[in-house]
DNA sequence: TATAAACGTCGAAGCGCTTCGACGATGAGC
DNA sequence: GCTCATCGTCGAAGCGCTTCGACGTTTATA
């Protein structure tokens, strides 16, 4: 292994001179820089993480607590963690990979120092995390809104919002009888926040506007999803608006509109609330709010960051404005005005 | 922050006794043990990372290099992923998550020792890690098959094997022209082993067993996986038997069928090859072989930890051999004997 | 032109942990 | 009863890096 002894000797400098040429902390001049950087190049040196960690109290490294048990909107997982690492990366920090439901794995990260942040997903309204990310020394922040988050960032789509602009949409088009296909029983169960707040929006506004509006929740499996959509139908005969925020669930809810020849957007109106890929890998491209997972995980780095550099820097919650892309999948409805 | 020294102190013995006690790379008697351990936990001790990573040339973190750009495979990925850090948990290591093509974060993760061991997924024929895992100090294993790895481990399904279980089974149940839809043609071109080796396996079986057949390869998006069973059907007339190996293309092949009245199992027999939840969510619960990918990420830790362990241990290659489970999506075709 | 400020570099003191060698105290073997 | 290994513990020497204070040397400032 090469150190910084090694560097310091090969360029004749000290070792305290390579480290402040390396990090800037100091002002060094060009011409001996540059015999630093020839010897760095030459010897092929990289700082020990370890060292560093130790001596400066920083592990450039932040970690990410993900929800690894599959099944859960994986797409959506992985556009987070995508944009996390990839901004991670643009910040000079690596991303340490750790499992939503490790609480201990959690305190070992941050008493350990092997992290200098975090960014927590899947948050639910009480979250176990949340008590243990308050006294930790590390800033994190939180994607999702737990109910009490005092002195904690969180980032999330404003899915109050979004509900609201999907009722509003329907709405607007003409539609008197709408419905929401919202999350599978298990999600609503954990009262993972955004699933209580999209529902609020969504029948809030409906009410708001004068239409007729329920919200299901709604497993995965192709058979479930079918009961759902036929019982739907048989309860509300005169329903031409759907509002689905269940990414799973999706394509087995077009294909039971397709079984009982409901047409897409003939009889049936739908948006959707997902990834913009996901809205547009369906039979028909559908109308969508965007779940900008990527750009929320970017963000989500980027304030995380931002409290690591300024201590005084306060934390702060920020609800994404959700957008509507009009696609195939919505119009008014048969003789609407 | 709580140091091995403040453990010293509270239980009145030196921090030598302390390392001891907790690695237990020495004798120590029970009640200073004891004694130890009340400190311990009193103070809620935990070792600083770095501090230990730098003392003793270990870090207890593995890297996991996966393929994030959101698209291919979601599913497999993830399972992947989670049966890697759930195993790596159980060997007392934490994951650091890197990125497929960050050949520079690959460098600056073993050169600055930030791991101890690599897991690296998707690996392709000519894989530009190779040469750099092969320099690296860190013992490291593929997922997926590279065309030369001297020295490194391997696993992964076998998916030669696959691919003649596939053909075989279609065979057997009386199919005499089959055909397999491949992975999107963007992954055949980088030449991603799995992908070649499927096809191999496929193709020669169906030649043994004196079937007609044929390999394409098969974009994701609905109307251009449209067009290819479109063409599929137009070009053999007597195509009574399909494998598909692309989890994302699937749930479209199988309504692409539904549009032109091929019924399946009645006049189109499928065996699909992905995850098992995948084979049981689209609308027929599909016969599948089994791509386990829990089970391969857990066996990647297990390999890579060996060869921690004791660095005589070989590198090996382990092929899993696939099972193939009979559902719905299967039978022998119309007349046949 | 004298004087303070900024520049560029060095040496040394840790950061918190592991591990080696040493050393007294036991217990076994003969 | 004496030797010798083993046990249980300690002290000290690092692991490779950052950072503080110090100390010439320039360069501006008046």
């Amino acid at each position: 292994m090469t150190t910084i002894e090694d560097v310091a000797r090969l360029a004749e400098v000290s070792t305290s001179t390579v480290s402040y040429a390396l990090s800037g902390k100091r002002p060094i001049s060009a011409t001996t820089r540059r015999r630093i950087e020839a010897a760095v190049a030459e010897l092929g040196y990289r700082p020990h993480a370890g060292a560093k960690a130790l001596a400066s109290a920083r592990s450039d490294v932040i970690g990410l607590m993900v929800p690894l048990r599959a099944g859960i909107d994986v797409t959506v997982i992985m556009q987070f963690a995508g944009g996390v690492v990839l901004r991670a990366r643009e910040h000079q920090h690596d991303v340490l990979l750790l499992t939503k439901d490790d609480l201990d794995g959690l305190e070992r990260v941050t008493d350990g120092s092997m992290v200098d942040a975090l960014v927590v997903m899947d948050v639910e309204a009480d979250d176990a995390r949340v008590p243990i990310l308050q006294r930790t020394r590390q800033p994190s922040v939180l994607i999702g809104l737990p109910r009490m988050a005092a002195g904690l960032s969180c980032i999330d789509l404003d899915f109050e919002a979004a509900g609201r602009l999907a009722a509003h949409e329907l709405a607007r088009l003409g539609h008197q009888e709408i419905a929401m296909v919202g999350s599978p029983p298990e999600v609503l169960e954990r009262h993972t926040s955004y699933a209580d707040r999209v529902t609020r929006g969504f029948l809030g506004t409906a009410d708001d506007e004068g239409v007729t509006a329920r919200a299901v929740s709604c497993p995965v499996s192709p058979p479930e999803v079918d009961a759902v959509v036929e019982r739907l139908l048989a309860d509300s005969p005169g329903l031409t608006g759907l509002f689905v925020h269940n990414e799973r669930a999706l394509p087995h809810v077009l294909h039971a509109l397709r079984e009982r020849r409901r047409s897409v957007p003939k009889d049936v109106s739908l948006i959707a609330l997902c990834p913009e890929d996901v809205a547009l890998s369906q039979q028909v491209p559908l109308t969508s709010i965007d779940l900008p997972a990527t750009t929320i995980g970017s963000l989500a780095v980027d304030m995380v960051m931002s409290r690591l550099a300024d201590a005084a820097y306060p934390a702060e919650t920020r609800l994404i404005a959700p957008t509507l892309t009009e696609r195939a999948s919505t119009r008014a409805p048969r003789g609407a005005r």
